[in-house]
DNA sequence: ACCAGCTACCTTGCAATGAAAGGTACTGTT
DNA sequence: AACAGTACCTTTCATTGCAAGGTAGCTGGT
């Protein structure tokens, strides 16, 4: 899997997925994600915070006994509608782009 | 449909699937895909302009009876194989984000 | 004490791409 | 001539993922 493109917005909704599951800081959700999905921490880290400052994560410190502190990130209210949003818009647009795709556009709808 | 961020890398195979079902013009490929993707004449012509010059497709020119020459675009054999190797990847990245999204990176996989 | 390697956080600068806004030009109707 | 519709194109901007780099703590080996 090459293509960056296809990744763009899809992380965020996979972040608010996992994070909405159980708490998890950074580099957690960074191992988590790239079994699936190629992913680094400098693209991680920028949206955790963007996320955060949209109100949709909060956040808080805990020791580790294997390193510096770590930063979770907890699901808000908020963030949880937005997952849910987020989630219905990518199920809508996997099928709009498989009526493009596998029938050509061509297939009666609305 | 407001995220535009899923779109990005997307409406390129649209584009290449759609062409190569049939010779078309720019004009006309926007309305076809927007029936279903919302999208923009200043998306669609930047992007044929760059698949050709990547050699994707070829082009013709046709008079029109109702306005300017049409500029028709032809899927070319490497297009062909572009479009294809695509069309996997998007499967395959589908199939990861739905793995992510409602298994939660917890399903064990390969 | 020192160093390597891992954990864990963060930032800056870059590339790709979709959109908004605007422009050009032809045809047919009024 | 004026207008609506078709059809093309460009410039400028925002968003977002990535590479690269930086800071700092802990562990184990020498």
């Amino acid at each position: 899997m090459e293509n960056i493109q296809f990744k763009k917005g899809v992380l965020e909704l996979c972040v608010l997925v996992l994070v909405g599951q159980q708490d998890l800081y950074g580099y957690e959700l960074v191992n988590n994600i790239s079994k699936y999905i190629e992913i680094s921490e400098g693209t991680i880290y920028p949206l955790l915070r963007r996320l955060t400052k949209e109100g949709y994560f909060t956040t808080y410190l805990a020791e580790s006994h294997e390193g510096p502190p770590r930063k979770y990130y907890r699901l808000t209210e908020g963030g949880q509608r937005y997952r849910d949003d987020l989630m219905r818009e990518w199920d809508v647009f996997v099928g709009r782009v498989n009526s493009v795709i596998f029938q050509g556009g061509r297939h009666e709808q609305g």
